[in-house]
DNA sequence: CTACAGTCTGTAGCTACTACAGGCTCAAGA
DNA sequence: TCTTGAGCCTGTAGTAGCTACAGACTGTAG
């Protein structure tokens, strides 16, 4: 085993296995430029260490919250750069904060909407149906 | 003008003006057969009636509801078929009416550990922020 | 030596649209 | 009659964020 992997090196199936992110996910961060392209073994496998995980768990855990992929690319920019202030890391908490509460506003509205067509239902065996006729009306 | 468009005929652009839809989406509709293909002018262009303009209504409130088009396409398929009744309408509904919540659910959680976090930002120029520590932990 | 697991690449699929490019048709004005 | 412009036609590509697969190679254990 020439290419064999030392002490700290990890192949991709291993850092899916501790990040629990999806094997294939991990190359197609880095094909987006979200994960930086690790060394290789002579045979061309990835090996990665540990900041690799630290970076992949940042935006795993930034993809929870919603996150979108170029929010996150940013948000890494500033960190990679070193260019990051509290200021502007919270101005852009507060953007997608603003843009969550808009979804939940939005869902909430259907919410009732649905709530209150299903209430009108009989839930008989018969072709007339409230859902249906708010639906057509 | 043989191709004239009788009486009641609509164009596809006047129907997307009726019905506020994107122009584009109607033939998108017709290709992932939500909408059935219309008859033709002899130079190719498409004839909707007033049937038409109801049912792109229907799938239009539908998906402002948040149904997804597979749905859509089930609730349709009961009324084309006449096998539609309010017992199953109801149920789809309120299948649907639980996703919606547990979305709500979802985005209220992360709607907290935003403002939780975002709350813990002095919000001044300086590299450190609560934020990036939370995603990093 | 062989079997099997793991990795490699490129590519296609998913949802629900939206936006072209390049060509045709239709109605109205000069 | 000719031209201009709007509207329509088709097929295809792009969006987000993955996920899955085929076919080939590598590495290791028995």
């Amino acid at each position: 085993m020439a290419d064999h992997v030392s002490g700290k090196g990890l192949q991709r199936g291993e850092l899916a296995r501790r990040t629990g992110c999806n094997l294939e996910t991990i190359r197609y961060y880095e094909k987006t430029g979200m994960m930086p392209e690790p060394p290789r073994t002579a045979s061309g496998y990835r090996v990665y260490d540990d900041s690799q995980v630290s970076r992949l768990r940042f935006i795993l855990r930034a993809r929870q919250l919603g996150f979108a992929i170029e929010q996150i690319r940013g948000l890494l920019g500033l960190v990679d750069g070193g260019t990051q202030t509290c200021a502007e890391v919270k101005e852009r908490t507060e953007r997608h904060l603003s843009d969550v509460r808009a979804k939940i506003a939005d869902l909430r509205r259907i919410e009732k909407v649905l709530a209150a067509t299903a209430a009108q239902c009989s839930g008989d065996d018969v072709p007339e149906c409230p859902v249906l006729e708010a639906l057509a009306s």
